[in-house]
RNA sequence: GCCGGUGUGGCGCAGCUGGUAGCGCAGGCGACUUGUAAUCGUCAGGUCGUGGGUUCGAGUCCCACCACCGGCUCCA
């Protein structure tokens, strides 16, 4: 039989009954650390049977090893927890990206603290060292609901794949024809599909991270249980090495570094989701703006302007009273009539269409506005600038002649990557999300709109999955996501066809044979929202924006007074093209100057001395760099950041 | 909204079992005039998230509320 190498490499051997004896003939230290194999295509236990030719060895440092190790420590969590709680009700426990966590009800409705995460762990440490084998047990349904009869979260797993018809509920190990279970010494069995690690003993390093709350199946009106999360690593080093990447994670967290450099902060006087932006951070706002809204122009857009409140009766009729009444701040009487803060934009660009008779000729119109709305975000969703409750979308809509749809949509896509491109962000991935079960429409409405979706993005060539069900109640929508410097995933740009709303406000044009016909509709945040954005590329640039984009982009030190005058030379010279400059006077020494500025995270700071003066240089300390470069010619230093001083225009497609 | 946690001067922190708040940085002032990541001195600043309560006495105990952090649910 052929054994394929955790390396890739991959030998003959004879035939051997399961995955132990194959590490018994060509791994007997246990140096590959395999925790699994692979055979045909099913991960399965070490000690399972080999019904194949060929056998792929898991090491545990490999993703799905790590998935099998973390599993199995949620296991012995399981344990832990019912150990120390006797009475307990367990639920799920599945691996999930670096850690693993396991969903508890505790007797008498107890909770768990952030104390008890340590006498878990003091827990499981024990079940670790006592080497407890994971022993596979196959039953049929019946053996199974008498096996957890006392416990009714798993009963209703079993139960669920019996009564819905499902073929099988995989994850936990049940089929139509049975269930799979692991038992471990001191009685404790789980409900699970496997793998395991053969032993408790191949466990170790982990660590208990948080405890939340969490729906039974995600189902917020059923129980509410006791997670806990942990991670867990094949190795101390990788567990450490975890840990530090959170840590260097939190150091570009925006919420920080916004106070750090002094860019926003939530007053609590005003209320939760609601920033203010100071100088510098609202500079950096304008930038991201007066792009935006420049590449707009020039690509066909209009601009709109309107208001942040409007009666009632416009929501009742775009449906928004009706679908999310709740997530919108609550109605102000004035004059017998009733208004709302706007949640959306859409309703009043939709009136600026409909304001005078339109013409095919005018399609398709594009409409932009920076349209700040107000949204009722429940208070425990609140995420800085990520998430709130007062936002300004960069918001678009687009009123197409139906044989236009497809044409604009890719143009559309191509044009927001490019202006994400812009902003030096790269790694792309999109959704394509299709009509949920609660939404309106005719079918064949949903189908055009969702082609038309799905052939931009073919045009555009970004990667996309399908994301079903997931779309918005009235259109089918791609969100275009992105990843970040240190592979993080954000969710930016949304695109939506929408056939409804030009039903509901009657839209029409007049088209080339007279005939009056409906337009269709499609919304589309580029940003998202600006707030959010302007949290993402902090993120992703960990606060050092490049150089368009920085408050202050070059500061000047003179060594001493005396120079002061020519570093005032630099500054004018620099200010000519449009740089903007800071001065940090001669009044503390050099070096805590320079630390400063830098902590500042500002791109270039320049040191001027006597040596300057006479030569007319410039020391310049480039953002990132370790070291100075001495004596720049101030030319050549303008040469390059004249270059850097603007944002490049966006390279979108040809019509 | 739900679960767990946190809330001390602008920021980062200390304050044991309840006895009327302390440090560093930042800030003001003064001196130093400095060639590449923290010059020295000095001054000022908080009543301990907010409101109740227990107590002779509360930052320290209890209750409610607010905000924030980590999750769950939600995200038109």
């Amino acid at each position: 039989m052929l054994v394929v190498l955790p390396d890739g490499s991959s030998r003959e051997i004879p035939a051997t009954a399961n995955g132990e004896a194959v590490l018994r003939s060509i791994d007997a230290t246990g140096s590959l650390g395999v925790v699994a194999v692979v055979v045909g295509g099913r991960i399965q236990d070490l000690s399972a049977p080999i019904a194949g030719e060929k056998v792929e060895l898991v090491a545990a440092s490999s993703e799905r090893g790590r998935e099998v190790l973390r599993h199995s420590t949620a296991h012995v969590m399981a344990q832990a927890v019912l150990a120390l709680w006797p009475g307990t009700k367990f639920a799920i426990g599945p691996a999930v990206a670096d850690g693993f966590y396991y969903d508890f009800r505790l007797p008498g409705g107890e909770r768990f603290n952030e104390e008890d995460l340590a006498r878990i762990e003091e827990k499981m440490r024990e079940i670790v060292a006592s080497d407890q084998p994971f022993e596979r047990e196959e039953h049929s349904i019946k053996e199974g609901l008498a096996l957890f009869a006392d416990q009714p979260y798993k009963l209703e797993i079993i139960q669920g794949v019996r009564a819905q018809g499902e073929t099988e509920d995989e994850s936990e190990g049940v089929s139509v024809t049975g269930v799979s279970a692991y038992r471990n010494s001191e009685g404790f069995v789980d409900l699970c599909r496997g793998p395991h690690v053969p032993s408790t003993a191949r466990l170790g390093a982990f660590k208990l991270m948080r405890v939340a709350g969490a729906y039974w199946r995600g189902d917020e009106k059923r129980d509410q249980l006791q997670r806990v999360y942990g991670t867990a690593w094949e190795s101390q080093e990788a567990l450490e090495d975890y840990l530090h990447r959170l840590e260097e994670a939190e150091k570009r967290d925006h919420r920080k570094l916004g106070a750090d450099l002094d860019l926003f902060h939530f007053p609590p006087e005003i209320g939760g989701g609601l920033p203010v932006f100071h100088p510098k951070g609202a500079l950096v706002r304008h930038l991201m703006e007066d792009f935006s809204m420049r590449s707009h122009l020039a690509n066909g857009y209009q601009l709109a302007w309107t208001p942040h409140i409007a009666k009632s009766t416009l929501y009742e009729t775009s449906g928004h009273l009706g679908w999310y009444k709740d997530n919108m701040y609550p109605p102000m009487e004035m004059e017998g009539a009733t208004y709302y803060p706007k949640p959306m934009n859409c309703p009043m660009h939709i009136l600026i269409y409909r304001s005078h008779q339109r013409s095919y000729r005018e399609l398709p119109m594009r409409l932009f506005e920076f349209g700040t709305v107000y949204r009722f975000e429940r208070s425990g969703v609140l995420h800085g600038l990520a998430r709130v409750r007062g936002l300004t979308q960069d918001d678009s809509h687009i009123f197409v002649a139906p044989s236009q749809l497809a044409a604009e949509l890719a143009r559309l896509l191509g044009f927001v990557i490019a202006m994400l491109r812009a902003f030096g962000l790269s790694d792309f991935e999109a959704e394509l999300a299709t009509r949920p079960e609660k939404s309106v429409g005719a079918a064949e409405d949903w189908e055009v709109a969702t082609d038309a979706l799905e052939h931009a993005l073919k045009v555009s060539g970004i990667p996309y999955v399908w994301a079903e069900g997931e779309g918005a109640f009235y259109a089918p929508k791609i969100d275009v996501h992105l990843r970040d410097a240190i592979g993080r995933r954000w969710q930016v740009s949304t695109l939506q066809v929408d056939l409804q709303l030009p039903q509901l406000f009657d839209l029409e044009f007049v088209d080339a044979d007279n005939q009056r016909r409906r337009p269709y509709m499609v919304h589309r945040a580029l940003f998202g929202s600006v707030e959010r954005f302007f949290a993402i590329l902090l993120e992703h640039y960990a606060g050092a924006l490049p150089t368009w984009l920085s408050p202050t982009q070059v500061a000047i030190a003179p060594v001493k007074e005396a120079n002061e005058g020519y570093a005032d030379q630099v500054a004018v010279r620099l200010r000519a093209l449009g740089a903007r400059v800071a001065m940090a006077p001669s009044n503390e020494p050099l070096g805590a100057r320079i630390r400063r500025l830098k902590m500042e995270k500002i791109p270039y700071v320049l040191v001027v001395g006597d040596r300057d003066l006479a030569a007319g240089t410039v020391g310049v300390n480039s953002r990132g760099a370790d070291r100075p470069e001495t004596d720049v010619a101030l030319d050549v230093f303008v040469a390059r950041l004249s270059a850097e001083l603007a944002p490049s225009p966006l390279e979108v497609p040809l019509d």
